[in-house]
RNA sequence: GCCCCCAUCGUCUAGCGGCCUAGGACAUCGCCCUUUCAAGGCGACGGCGGGGAUUCGAAUUCCCCUGGGGGCACCA
């Protein structure tokens, strides 16, 4: 059996979108799963609105969550080039034979006549459809009039009878292939078109498993066609569902972030991501919800995802978030959280970090929520003096720091034991309460500058 | 308009003819723990879209309806 070898394909419009992440998702672990070969093949056939900067931005966001490519743009790999846009003269080889072959033919009409057939034949309520006018022509016309340099384009004949094929999500699945039209395969400007682009690179780059939105299941028959035209075997395909909003439709920015980008400013950890991800139209084999990545490998078969829609659900996503925050080690937490601290213009001392790390780790929903949390341990107040203070300073302990002081005289080691910092913690807590100040801004710091530990009973 | 797909708690889902008085998770609510806030533990609420058919027996199979989604480009 030769190994696995699938492809995620994006093409460089815009930043990775969480739908697109899936899908690199679930290629990723099904490729692992087999020990096959995960490709990366940036789709820029459309010049005008593939960017740089998105390519690179994609392939950050797809190494941020440990989904790095095998093959690719970057990586380089046998069945390169791995950028469309530099793929052109395999392209052309292809349009070639199947000129040569019948399979396709030269198409001079008129952007404005198609679009007055397209709109006479919907006015009809008959499905679009190339009617065919340039498959009529004779060679010598078509010489004729490239000669005479009339622009044309180059259409798929479109063969007759039924497209049936086995989904690994979907089951079997068939067209007729008389609702396909004559389909450009390339075009005017000498641009290869999108279905006939994936068809050549699939082939070229060795493809088995092609697994991509449920959006592609009617392109697939078109991309079939073309394989059958070529005389080659297709890859075996599996369309998954698609992220829905909660309302039911699209996932869009009205929606809130819709972008692995966005959720990493935000404060989620990939690992949350990828759980979420895959939870959401996959599911295990038991009743396990925390997944990492090498799990997931383990676990991933195609007969577990799922055929219908998914809801994408924020409060599902933020539980694992959390659950992964509480994971992590003081140190790591830190690490972690560091950024939004400083962007929050919160800096720690270095004998404070872990401390604070671990005091405000079970309050974390996103690693964005620690500034808000680690805020009461920062005022300017200098209690240096204090043995017992020194790791910390908080606003809350300035206020009754004299009863404090006193309470603390007998004690000389830089902790309490838990029990005499609750002892203590409590008398000064009652004082704060009387104060009216807030538990929040008191509690937590005063435990953990007495005893050194956050939790409440270690 | 035409073609294709989908349909179990609010959400993600288990279920592949009897194990289902439909299981788990998130969310929600309650209790416990706790002189803060969380986290955690325990519990509650809550669902097979509708109609036929097959069968001794249907959430599970078939048909129709309804609802939702996707596609029908010189975009990908």
């Amino acid at each position: 059996m030769s190994t696995v070898r699938v492809r995620f394909a994006p093409s460089p419009t815009g930043s990775l979108h969480i739908g697109s992440a899936r899908t690199a998702l679930f290629n990723f672990v099904f490729a692992r799963h087999q020990g096959g070969v995960f490709v990366l093949r940036i789709e820029d056939t459309d010049m005008k609105r593939s960017l740089q900067v998105h390519e690179h931005s994609i392939t950050r966001d797809l190494h941020w969550l440990g989904l790095s490519a095998d093959e690719g743009p970057d990586v380089g790999g046998a069945y390169g080039p791995y950028r469309q846009s530099e793929r052109a003269h395999i392209y052309e080889e292809g349009v070639l034979r199947l000129l040569a072959e019948g399979h396709a033919y030269r198409c001079f009409c008129s952007q404005e006549r198609l679009d007055a057939l397209k709109e006479d034949q919907l006015a009809r309520g008959r499905m679009p459809k190339y009617d065919r006018r340039c498959l009529g022509l004779t060679e010598e016309e078509v010489q004729q009039r490239l000669a005479a340099g009339e622009q044309a384009t180059v259409r798929f004949r479109i063969p007759q009878g039924q497209v049936d094929y086995q989904d690994m999500i979907r089951g079997r699945l068939s067209f007729s292939a008389d609702v396909i039209g004559d389909f450009i395969i390339k075009r005017t400007d000498g641009g290869f078109s999108y279905n006939y682009a994936v068809v050549m690179d699939d082939m070229g780059m060795k493809i088995t498993h092609v697994i991509r939105g449920e959006d592609h299941v009617t392109n697939t028959a078109r991309q079939l066609l073309l394989f059958q035209a070529f005389g080659v075997e297709p890859p075996t395909y599996a369309h998954h569902s698609m992220i829905h909003a909660p309302d039911g439709g699209k996932l869009s920015k009205r929606h809130g972030a819709t972008s692995i980008g966005e959720f990493r400013d935000l404060g989620y950890l990939p690992e949350a991501m990828v759980n979420y991800l895959a939870l959401l139209g996959w599911h295990p084999s038991d009743e396990r919800e925390l997944f990492r990545l090498p799990e997931l490998v383990q676990e991933f078969t195609m007969d577990r995802v799922s055929k219908s829609p998914a809801v994408f659900d924020r409060d599902k996503l933020n539980w694992l978030n959390g659950v992964y925050v509480r994971g992590l080690t003081p140190e790591d937490l830190y690490r972690r959280v560091e950024p939004f601290l400083l962007e929050a213009g919160i800096s720690l001392q270095p004998v404070q970090r872990e401390v604070v790390a671990a005091a405000i780790q079970s309050n974390l929903v996103t690693l964005d929520d620690a500034p808000e949390y680690a805020e009461v341990f920062t005022a300017e107040v200098d209690l240096a003096d204090s043995p017992h203070l020194g790791v910390l300073a908080a606003p809350g302990v300035d206020q009754v720091f004299e009863l404090l002081e006193e309470a603390l005289a007998q004690f000389t080691e830089e902790f309490l034991s838990v029990d005499e910092g609750r002892a203590v913690m409590h008398t000064v807590a009652a004082a704060c309460k009387e104060k009216g100040l807030k538990g929040k801004s008191i509690y937590m710091p005063l435990r953990v500058a007495l005893t050194g530990r956050p939790v409440n009973y270690p």
